[in-house]
DNA sequence: ATCATTATAACAATAAACGATAAAGTGCCT
DNA sequence: AGGCACTTTATCGTTTATTGTTATAATGAT
């Protein structure tokens, strides 16, 4: 049918520029090179690099034909480094990035656990809530909540991340529970830094309820802290308050008239032709593990 | 290096369930068969199936390279359908869908000269701007506004999509233009059924300002239409008024201390191994049509 | 237990690949 | 313009690998 090797021997002629200087890389004679190209073309039925004596121009065919047989390379690699990782474990640098909160309290225990398992491996984990770009700085996986910014990336939906309304239970005992919209004004909201309302789902429509509290904070984070200490009621998402819920340290507020609205958690990956399996092993875990009980 | 025959041979093992009915359903006799196989894995250096007489069984080396050998094939059929569809265009049914307003004066056009282009090319464009399960109704690419729902889907960014508030210039010869967020109030504001406020960037921060009208509607088409006949403010985005702008029917308003916040343009696929290669060219020249002019 | 079927080992025949030599062609330099 | 250095490829003889045939051990069903 079709020898891989001809395949990457192609690409090592398109970037040597020459059957004999890509003969000599690959240890084969200028004879062998130009026989295997003839080969391959004979049965792609197409012409893929137009070559004189003295120089080689790729055709148009050879130009559609370079990327797919870099893509086929790739998954022959993948498939043969599968083996050595299954052998040995992961392996390489797994370079992420997730916000603050939710990268303390899920992403890093999924890497401890992958690091654990795999002895080869290692990782560079950067906790930031600003906007990285992944591709400059060469991470393999960014962990989102907001959707992402730049083009030319790619969103993989993790898990929902729902909104909640929560609070300390000494505040709620002292305050009483809010039932609905309308009794947030009675309570002590906890806001975002230029975050002047909350958003609802009411009557399956989305509503902007305005919101002032005596306490506004610069993150999540902080948010968190304040609403631990009872001081009053705060938007958060499921994923950075499911510890604290466990352990009853907040519990949810719910009003009869309006559900926040939900966020999600999403794994944004450069464009690359295929995942590294360390990259894929992680997102793996990181799905397990956000099932939520 | 690997034989691709070798790796499709493997497939065709694992799906017939033995040596010799592999062989006869591909023309090969069984001791052909057995040498193939005995060669990839010495190739790889791991056992794929354990075999006795009468039955076999994939090992676990086997089962991990039984999805990497399909995306090679995959890999190697997408080349070689590459050059029939260069000699021959695009083939195969393109099913897509889109919101109403943007599907109707971004991605038609784009369909229509991708099929004008491509003579053996379908289409099958559903319009809808309510939630599609893409993958029941096993759609190729779904445009959306809104980042994607589900799981288990890839969303690629096509292009900003900024917010605009914008206005007729009859309407704005009349009522004059607001220069600042607290102006709105004492304008004719349009807005979509149960959004009671609009979002803006104020200080690097974002704020929901809270909104009322006298008039609302329930999509953004008919938004766009009583924005047209002059009836007050709208916040549209701008690729469903680029037209409008054009032809000065609408003209943007700029406020001095806040900018609506941005949304998107989404290509969400079904996490399929190769995408084909007519959703790649709608993709291309989508992404080339929405080079904001 | 027997039989039919299967996987594979051994060996011969065949086909393919390879290397060396040679020839034709092209760009560069003088 | 012409020679030179280098490259591509054709030819042919040899080597290598692959295929087919026959045969053998093994396994599940009857």
């Amino acid at each position: 049918m079709m020898d891989l090797s001809d395949v990457a021997l192609f690409c090592t002629i398109v970037s040597a520029g020459s059957l004999s200087t890509a003969g000599r890389q690959s240890g084969l004679s200028p004879m062998a090179v130009s026989r295997r190209l003839a080969a391959l073309e004979t049965e792609l039925g197409v012409r893929l690099v137009h070559r004189t004596t003295r120089s080689l121009a790729l055709t148009s065919d050879g130009e559609t034909f370079l990327p797919l047989a870099q893509a086929m390379l790739d998954a022959k690699d993948a498939a043969v480094t599968a083996f050595a990782e299954r052998a040995e474990g992961l392996s390489g640098v797994l370079k992420l990035t997730a916000p603050n909160v939710i990268g303390r309290a899920l992403v890093v225990p999924v890497v401890a656990r992958l690091m654990a398992a795999n002895p080869l491996l290692q990782a560079d984990v950067t906790l930031s809530d600003g906007i990285i770009d992944i591709v400059a700085a060469g991470i393999d996986v960014a962990i989102r909540v907001a959707p992402l910014q730049a083009s030319e990336l790619i969103a993989v939906k993790l898990a929902d991340n729902p909104r909640m309304l929560c609070a300390s239970p000494v505040y709620l005992k002292t305050h009483g529970d809010p039932q609905t919209l309308g009794n947030l004004d009675n309570h002590a909201c906890l806001t975002l830094h230029g975050i002047g309302s909350w958003l609802f789902l009411h009557n399956a429509q989305q509503i902007a309820r305005p919101i002032s509290g005596r306490l506004s904070a610069s993150s999540a984070d902080a948010l968190r802290a304040a609403c631990l200490a009872g001081s009053g009621l705060a938007l958060l998402t499921y994923w950075d308050i499911v510890d604290d819920l466990a352990r009853g340290d907040l519990v949810e507020v719910t009003l009869q008239d309006a559900d926040p609205v939900s966020l999600a958690i999403w794994a944004v990956l450069p464009t690359r032709r295929h995942m590294p399996s360390r990259v894929r092993s992680f997102i793996k875990e990181l799905r397990a593990s956000l099932v939520r009980s």
